[in-house]
DNA sequence: AAAATAAAGTACTGATCGGTATGAAATATT
DNA sequence: AATATTTCATACCGATCAGTACTTTATTTT
């Protein structure tokens, strides 16, 4: 028919993604947009539809790509507790090696817009739920395999560790001493027993 | 000498401080804080300084009173355990009134400014601190009284006990069932054994 | 090659942003 | 009461905001 797309549009949205995470919603700008997907801004609103349609492709791109990470790592391992607490210290690690540090997109969109638009309350809040249920499926490969004691309530336990990831990924943007968070891994895993 | 001031400054800055605690720094703007805090443009200038001066304002003012607020909650009961348990579940039972749920202020600011402001990195993080400083006194006072196992490393304790709150805070933002986090609660509670 | 079609680039829109100059109003000191 | 001083209110600043109309350029189909 015409004209093709000069662009790649999975590479523009990640680089938009990587904006959007490091900056958050309101303080990104459609100039800091155009300059950093390195398109035109009439491309970005015929490709994707305004700012906020913009940020939530991107934000599906990102939970989609960590939950497929995070399900690839803890069945990396064959011992469950091994693949948590090497789960928990690469993410650590991880975060120490970046300056400044950008959390986690999704965590950053659920408190920047869950309270105040309900399409994001959902959509980050399920993507917890789900990791969730990867966590979930990993305790209960442990209590079938007779790893983890069977009193443990994998679901339970699941949705607390995911609630402590949480709360290391955002406790870790302020850039608290290394030893805390490392002792605070250490007692979170003692739930596995 | 002169005119008296005709506003209070202690509350038109809780009235900057409930503003920017529901909508973060970015989203707030001045025409928002002049109709919610009942002043002029030039009058806040004049008492607070700029936007970010008067938002740190409102943070110190925040962390203060919340701090004061979490150490009496703990000295509250005799009983550490029982203490810690009212706590947690007075603060899950509190956001679920709200709606929207607003979270923190100050992890809201941890997540939105930290990364790129070292003044609400320090901030954001002190703020923590003393309250991992608070939840460590209650823990000791368990142990001396010997309530809690002497097996307990209080400053490792209360460090997780810090991050699991931020967890539940932050994840609360999205609504989940209120049953998930209340189960994580008690899971997260029997780190006192 | 001509026509049709879609993307890219330029330049613009009205609205709103944070911040301030200026003058009127009010009160303390003299 | 007169003066000095501070606060308050209006109205404005240039800059930037998200979003779009329109022209130019490129490519496919006829």
């Amino acid at each position: 028919m015409a004209r093709r797309r000069e662009f790649d549009e999975e590479k523009v949205l990640d680089a938009a993604m990587q904006l959007f995470w490091e900056k958050g919603f309101e303080a990104t700008s459609l100039s800091d947009l155009t300059s950093r997907m390195g398109i035109q801004r009439p491309s970005i609103y015929a490709t994707f539809g305004d700012k906020k349609e913009l940020f939530e492709a991107a934000l599906r791109k990102y939970t989609s790509s960590h939950a497929t990470y995070v399900r690839a790592n803890l069945q990396n391992n064959s011992s469950v507790k091994e693949a948590f607490r090497a789960f928990f210290e690469n993410m650590v690690a991880k975060e120490y090696e970046k300056s400044p540090n950008w959390g986690c997109f999704c965590i950053n969109s659920m408190v920047e817009l869950a309270p105040h638009d309900e399409k994001f309350e959902i959509l980050t809040r399920e993507h917890q739920m789900y990791l969730s249920v990867i966590f979930q499926e990993t305790i209960e490969r442990g209590l079938r395999s007779g790893e983890l004691d069977s009193g443990i309530n994998a679901k339970g336990l699941a949705q607390t560790l995911v609630i402590s990831l949480i709360g290391l990924t955002v406790f870790m943007k302020s850039r608290p001493e290394r030893v805390f968070v490392d002792n605070s891994v250490k007692e979170i895993l003692t739930l596995l027993r």
